[in-house]
DNA sequence: TGCTTTATCAACAATCCGTTGATAATCTGA
DNA sequence: TCAGATTATCAACGGATTGTTGATAAAGCA
């Protein structure tokens, strides 16, 4: 994956300032408002060199991006193997620390990127209903934050996007169940979680 | 919200006219690709006309999924009350089910919407690691598909997009807790649901 | 050191932007 | 129905961004 053949000092050097410089910038205005003149410019570099390393805004984005996926894949991987079975609850498996760890060490990065919708707002606005509807249901189902597994803020938020993106995944596959069907199974993991038996130990042990 | 007063249909015609010339061509470009030119082309419409309207191509996408989002609430809200409290999850509750159905009646535009990142498949990418992270969680948790709750595929979408979204909300609000807290916390919550006690009774109805 | 790679610079045609003013078409309400 | 108000059209503008060019300077490599 990673090639460490060429390691001019001047490309990488480059690639660096145009990178921090794409990222301050989606921050300052959001990116699609960037252009390659305003990148060139906060990195201090010439327009033209940037042309001769990426095309577009895309392709920096993406070339920067690609190189913190890599080391997150490599910082769960390892980690994973250590730890494989291991699921307590209390002191969970160390590849999924490592995951938030990552981020915290990309701080700056992950939030800026991840902040950016860009589709504006869009997936905001549906994540909105769905938090509403969720919290809602919850609320029936249960009103005690004291017999909730997790804070009830952290749960709206984990089962809307879990909703979404289950959502997406339906429509991206053309539709593999009907509407009803989606809503039953989505109803079912969200009360029972995913696993039919494993919940009588886990309780106990709090 | 939604006024009723000013019906010009010319103004009517041109906004349907302009929406359906932006959807097309996000599905055709991407939504940042597309230029307020070719939307009144595709249109036919004149480009003035455009900025009779709307600012620019945010403001009419925002007006258009504006409508839209409405008109999912208003679906969700009223079926909600009918079916209040009534969580059997063989028989989903109804404002669930609307949910779906508004998402069929749009197809098109919530499918090209949705599809869209735009920052450029960052959020794939990442949804992607965790997809594979929980799948071999899974794997060692419960090799047996009949033992689990909904299909595989399924739960791994569901699981990597609520992840996701703790992890932007936990961004977004500045670290409210530690990195391990939260690992923490989204274990637990993955393995017995968001309930302490509701899962014994629900599941001797399988 | 000498050769190669990379960065700089100015300049180009092309595209898209947002706005203007003047005119034509369309709608509304009395 | 018809007159006034609203909306759509058209051409044209200055400005900004784009992607590329060729020639030159600088920096790295062996």
């Amino acid at each position: 994956m990673s090639k460490k053949e060429k390691v001019d000092p001047r490309v990488v050097r480059t690639k660096r300032m145009l990178t921090d410089a794409l990222i301050s910038l989606i921050e300052e205005q959001g990116f699609e408002k960037v252009t390659v003149q305003a990148i060139t410019k906060k990195a201090m570099l010439n327009r033209a060199t940037f042309y001769l390393h990426f095309t577009d805004k895309y392709d920096l984005l993406e070339q920067s991006t690609d190189d913190m996926i890599d080391e997150l894949k490599e910082a769960m991987k390892t980690s994973f193997v250590a730890s494989k079975g291991a699921y307590d609850t209390e002191s969970p498996n160390e590849s999924f620390i490592q995951l938030f760890a990552q981020i915290g060490t990309y701080d700056y990065i992950y939030r800026v990127l991840l902040s950016e919708s860009t589709m504006p707002h869009f997936r905001d606005k549906l994540t909105a209903v769905l938090s509403e509807f969720i919290a809602d249901g919850m609320t029936v189902m249960q009103p005690d934050d004291d017999l909730l597994t997790i804070p009830r803020e952290m749960a709206i938020r984990f089962y809307a996007s879990a909703f979404l993106g289950v959502i997406i995944w339906w429509l991206k596959n053309d539709y593999p169940y009907t509407a009803k069907y989606m809503a039953a199974q989505l109803m079912k993991v969200t009360i029972q979680g995913p696993y039919k038996q494993v919940v009588i130990e886990q309780k106990s042990s709090l």
